[in-house]
DNA sequence: TACAGTCGGGG
DNA sequence: GTGTACGACTGTA
């Protein structure tokens, strides 16, 4: 018997069990196997259950053990009678269960789609990436150790070897047509391989594998691409291929499909999984920019999902599993997940719906000195702080707490699942937040803490519409109202509390405020403030910044109102925010985005709003070398490919769209498109409008005129607050001369001597007081011990109920 | 003008 | 293998 010291890597179920990779401080990885016997539960009339168990000691396949036994289910939350069928040979659980399901439906089913590999880690108290001391004899575990917690912020990861796979040129979906030489670069060194040569392909990339043993491949496009056309010639000259480190696997296969999430619909490309080694599809990969490999890692150390799937599912699912962990460990049933498709009508309410957040109409226009405060993770932090779960919400196990606004009652005696499960991942966050602000920006662990805090904040997020969503194994729509209703009550709050300290209120989204009081404008002004908030709400609430100013945007369609959600602005320290601009939206191309963003930045170097409008006329000469570069055909390509995702089959479309058009130019080239694909095209001249990015060969001309309007339209976003409108800007920017005197000029706010300034300014009636008053919220009323909240967020006329403090949520008992 | 089609939001 | 909303906005016909 030996003992191992090594980072558990990869582990799924096999013939003789579960193989399980590790991996050691020198690189070294090895295959060790180890029992599993996975189990679901049964619940019914003892008479079915007797039927049951003769039925699979006659015809199950494999050998079973029956057993009857108590577990706990979570809404009765007592224990309850059921029959345990394990499984010792893990890989015919599955099967095993379709067939006993099939013949029992009437039944009910209990942990019987917890995926082998996390039931694995969780039968053995450990978890992907930990670090463990493993005792084995004969390549069999026999013991492990962990020496490692996922709750522990700084950690060390194995030595891991990458190879990485790619096609030459730019980055272009090689199914659409376009196809360079393949690419493979590792240990530092790059081989090319001529695309036409099957065979030599084959054998040269098996060299590499057997050569550099690697790890991990990171592919673009190995999913839907690259490993397909490789496994293909190898099949064909039966030239073997060991893209698996395990000889024994085939490479796993999973088909593309398309799905709604968010209301739209995703299309998710194919998969291909390999064993003992991952492979990782950048372009087939969720949230890949945004976290990368450091928060995929961190992920799968949390969920206890294998690398291979964190990197290609949502972080819904990795909320969904750590739910399910903390019902395993604390012997809760897990109701098997049945699809409903049928009853997916009515979903609960996104985030920014009417009925969910508190949104405010912002006052509109250019205000200096703002700050914005933000609660961090608001939902989860109400869910854990009021203790809200599917089975705590409306429980009559104790006296509770009532809801704000819906007074149904909150069990207060127990902590709920959901809560148990989010508050660890909050505190973690928590620590990494804190670390990130300690160390130096040349630290290299900065990023990888910033990645894995990203990681945690996705997770976070979609844990609230989880609980709304009626596939969610947990979910339940009074516990995501429960959410909603706190969060309201928890602005309106701090709103009060705001108000209170002679700050005007300018803006509320959800879970952030815009504040403002002549004379604040330094850090320390509002430290009192969040001090009192967090107070009042056990929530906590930071200072996102303070701007030097910020302009909330009018509605393009109706001037005369303002929108929640478009806003820019610059802060103290020169950085910038922006929402629901141009440069935010996934369909703006490049060079669009710089240009804007490029705008911003000089902007940005006006203290305050006299200091934005000196700054106008350099935006403006920026904006005019940039449109130069444009009309004279100088811009590069692909800084003006736009993305559109397409939300329908390509002879759906009703409207001839550039989006419709290259989808059909696609189609003829023999492209599937299936609904939720990206397309990628630029605009062209001429009658053809748009041509697929794939099908772009050389360096046709582009339509000026198209990117011109992209890049104007990009401008006027930023100048509307000063009162500079569209047709103000074509007269600077275009060239035509002195409209207004030289360009950039701004003419004086309110210049009345100015008639063709009115005119102009017709359009951006926020510069006019009167409408100013009208979207100016109330004044808080002079009966103060029952506030009238009116317009705005309506439908808060009932009474207040009091917010419970910490202390008064206590848990008679607790688990580990 | 009607309406088809696509986007954001969370931090 | 995980949210079939909603309002803003642009473009076509």
């Amino acid at each position: 018997m030996s003992t191992l010291y090594a980072w558990l890597f990869d582990a799924y179920p096999s013939e003789a069990g579960m193989t399980t990779w590790w991996i050691d401080a020198d690189g070294r990885a090895q295959a060790l196997t180890d029992d599993l016997t996975p189990a679901f539960y049964v619940q019914g009339p003892h008479a079915d259950l007797h039927a049951l168990c003769l039925w699979l000691r006659a015809r199950a396949p494999v050998p079973v053990s029956l057993q009857r036994t108590e577990r706990t289910d979570l809404f009765l939350d007592r224990p309850i009678e059921v029959l345990a069928v394990g499984v010792p040979r893990p890989a015919a659980f599955q099967r095993l269960f379709r067939q006993t399901a099939d013949a029992f439906p009437s039944l009910t089913y209990y942990d019987a789609d917890i995926p082998l590999p996390q039931r694995y880690v969780l039968t053995r108290g450990i978890f992907p990436l930990a670090y463990c001391a493993v005792e084995h004899q004969d390549g069999r575990v026999i013991e492990i150790q962990p020496l490692d917690s996922p709750w522990e912020p700084e950690y060390r990861l194995p030595p891991l070897r990458v190879m990485a796979l790619r096609l030459d040129g730019e980055l272009r979906d090689p199914s659409r047509g376009h196809r360079g030489d393949l690419l493979i670069e590792v240990d530092g060194r790059q081989h090319a391989f001529p695309r036409r040569h099957g065979r030599q392909l084959v054998l040269g990339v098996r060299h590499l594998l057997e050569q550099h043993d690697p790890d991990l491949l990171v592919t673009a496009f190995g999913d839907s691409f690259l490993l397909p056309r490789l496994l293909e010639p190898s099949q064909h000259y039966g030239v073997p291929l060991p893209l698996n480190r395990d000889p024994h696997q085939a490479v796993a296969h999973k088909a593309a499909h398309s799905y709604f999430s968010y209301g739209r619909i995703v299309f998710r490309n194919e998969q291909h999984l390999l064993f003992g080694r991952w492979h990782i599809d950048r372009q087939n990969a969720f949230l890949a920019d945004d976290y990368g490999l450091e928060g995929s890692l961190e992920i799968a150390r949390l969920t206890g999902m294998p690398v291979q799937t964190v990197a290609r599912v949502s972080t819904g699912t990795g909320i969904s599993a750590m739910q399910v962990a903390t019902a395993w460990r604390r012997g809760v049933l897990v109701p098997w997940q049945k699809r409903h498709p049928e009853s997916l009508k009515t979903v609960g309410d996104l985030l920014v719906a009417d009925k969910g957040g508190l949104v405010y109409t912002p006052i509109v226009g250019l205000h200096q000195h703002v700050a914005e405060l933000d609660f961090s993770a608001m939902y989860p932090s109400i869910m854990v702080r009021f203790n809200l779960s599917p089975e705590t919400v409306g429980r009559s196990c104790c006296e509770g707490t009532p809801i704000p606004e819906i007074g149904t009652p909150v069990c207060t005696h127990r902590q709920g699942l959901v809560p148990e499960t989010l508050a660890p991942l909050l505190e973690k966050r928590f620590r990494y937040k804190a670390l990130i602000r300690e160390l130096s920006d040349d630290d290299p662990r900065k990023e990888v803490y910033r990645r894995r805090y990203s990681a945690h904040k996705w997770l976070l997020v979609t844990c609230f519409g989880y609980l709304g969503y009626k596939n969610a194994r947990f979910g339940r729509i009074e516990a995501h109202e429960a959410v909603t209703a706190y969060g309201r009550e928890v602005l309106l709050r701090a709103k009060e509390l705001v108000e209170g300290r002679g700050f005007r209120v300018l803006h509320v989204y959800v879970d952030g405020l815009w504040i403002e009081k002549p004379g604040a404008h330094l850090r320390p002004d509002y430290d009192a403030l969040l001090d009192e908030i967090r107070r009042a709400t056990g929530l906590h609430i930071g200072l996102e910044g303070v701007y030097r100013w910020v302009a909330f945007l009018p509605s393009r369609v109706e001037p005369r109102i303002s929108v929640a959600n478009r806003y820019f602005g610059a802060f103290e320290d020169g950085s910038v925010k922006v929402r629901g601009i141009e440069a935010r939206r996934h369909d703006t191309p490049r060079f669009i985005r710089e240009t804007q963003l490029g705008m911003l930045d000089i902007l940005a170097e006006g203290r305050d709003v006299a200091g934005f409008r000196r700054t106008v006329p350099d935006a403006i000469r920026y904006v005019r070398r940039r449109l130069q570069a444009l009309r004279t055909g100088q811009v590069p390509l692909q800084d003006l490919v736009v993305t559109h995702r397409l939300a329908r089959a390509p002879q759906e479309f009703v409207v001839r769209t550039a989006a419709a058009r290259v989808a059909q130019q696609l189609s003829q080239a023999g492209v599937q498109l299936s609904p939720g694909e990206s397309l990628r095209f630029v605009y062209v001249p001429g009658p053809e409008k748009a041509r697929a990015w794939e099908l772009v060969e050389d360096h046709p001309p582009y339509d000026a005129q198209a990117y011109t309007e992209l890049l104007l339209r990009a401008v006027e976003s930023l100048l509307l607050p000063v009162g500079v409108d569209r047709r103000m800007l074509d007269l600077w920017v275009l060239g035509n001369a002195g409209y207004w005197g030289p360009p950039g000029a701004l003419p004086p706010p309110g210049a009345d001597g100015h008639a063709p300034l009115l005119a102009a300014a017709a359009r951006v009636s926020m510069l006019r007081p009167a409408l100013r008053t009208i979207l100016t919220p109330a004044p808080p009323p002079a009966d103060a011990t029952r506030p009238q909240r009116d317009a705005p967020w309506g439908r808060l006329q009932t009474p207040r109920l009091a917010l419970p403090t910490p202390d008064e949520i206590r848990y008679a008992a607790r688990e580990a």
